[in-house]
DNA sequence: TAACAATAGTTATATTTGTAAACTATTTTA
DNA sequence: TAAAATAGTTTACAAATATAACTATTGTTA
């Protein structure tokens, strides 16, 4: 038989993934008006991180590089950011938000922010630090086990030229 | 510039979504001996649910139903689950693990297990249980947001006929 | 009860994303 | 200076996501 309500016996990782799968089901809800359809929460790490390499995006969103190409390929494409050699080392791409860009994103932003306010409403404030404490522990931790190298350029590259 | 530890200012959303990112990345290392590489928790699901219908798979881990068709498709393949008609109602297909099935989501579930226990050792079992508490909570306000209807078929077919 | 709506599952199609390997260009290290 | 590492790109293919239309079955109601 099936219970019906069973989200509370699943893995961490599992909730997580429900968690948040609808939160971006609600989300892209409440930016149906905006140009882009996704990509919300890279436009959303741009704000706060001008300037910033495609390496350190994917870093720290835990995207791979190469799907990373093509977004960023069209968020210029689409006049939402802009790409600027370093010139202090010519192999980065120092990504910029448009003035477009910045305009939508605001409103990314915005409709990031009241997400949160909903879902943090009625809920103690001592409940919603540790919530994010624990959050932030479990990734930290999970940063320092063995996995398979999806995001991060752990030496890729160690079996050399195949020949 | 750059900041390399950003994750504690990201929406609510974007944190589950990296932490799971994380998780399924770590799990999958554990279970390389494994035959299959992914679907990890819809075993895990059926292993405390025998006899799920799909669409109950479906509306418990937020997977879309015509993925769903696809991916038990592929478990009946290599031989982890049978399907069974409904005979009370012939819509509905039982999903139930073969005896192959059921001993590799053993040791599936013995990694998710060992992963969580990794994830809450050191952390206050009060800690724990609001954590648990919160991310439940979210996910169950997030299911009564306006939504864009990814997984659920709350009157999909509205637009009747189309002509 | 006959028409209609809803449900469970399937098929088809297109787009996006994930993954691996090989590659260029540049910088760092030994 | 040669070798290794880093940032980004390209290609190719597998898998996931999203939409629409479909069959079969069951539920509802005029």
């Amino acid at each position: 038989m099936c219970n019906t309500e069973y989200y509370s016996q699943l893995p961490i990782g599992t909730k997580a993934l429900i968690l948040s799968k609808l939160y971006y089901s609600v989300l892209s809800k409440k930016l149906e008006s905006i140009e882009v359809e996704r990509y919300y929460s890279i436009l959303f790490f741009l704000k706060d991180n001008e300037g910033c390499s495609q390496q350190q995006i994917c870093n720290n969103l835990a995207i791979d590089k190469t799907a990373m190409v093509k977004i960023i390929d069209y968020l210029v494409k689409i006049g939402y950011v802009r790409k600027n050699i370093n010139l202090k080392n010519r192999r980065e791409h120092f990504i910029e938000l448009t003035k477009k860009g910045l305009n939508q994103t605001k409103q990314i932003v915005k409709s990031f922010n009241s997400l949160d306010e909903d879902l943090y409403r009625d809920l103690p404030v001592n409940k919603q630090i540790i919530f994010n404490e624990v959050i932030c522990e479990m990734s930290s931790k999970l940063k320092n086990l063995p996995a398979t190298d999806l995001f991060f350029d752990y030496k890729k590259t160690q079996k050399t030229n195949k020949k």
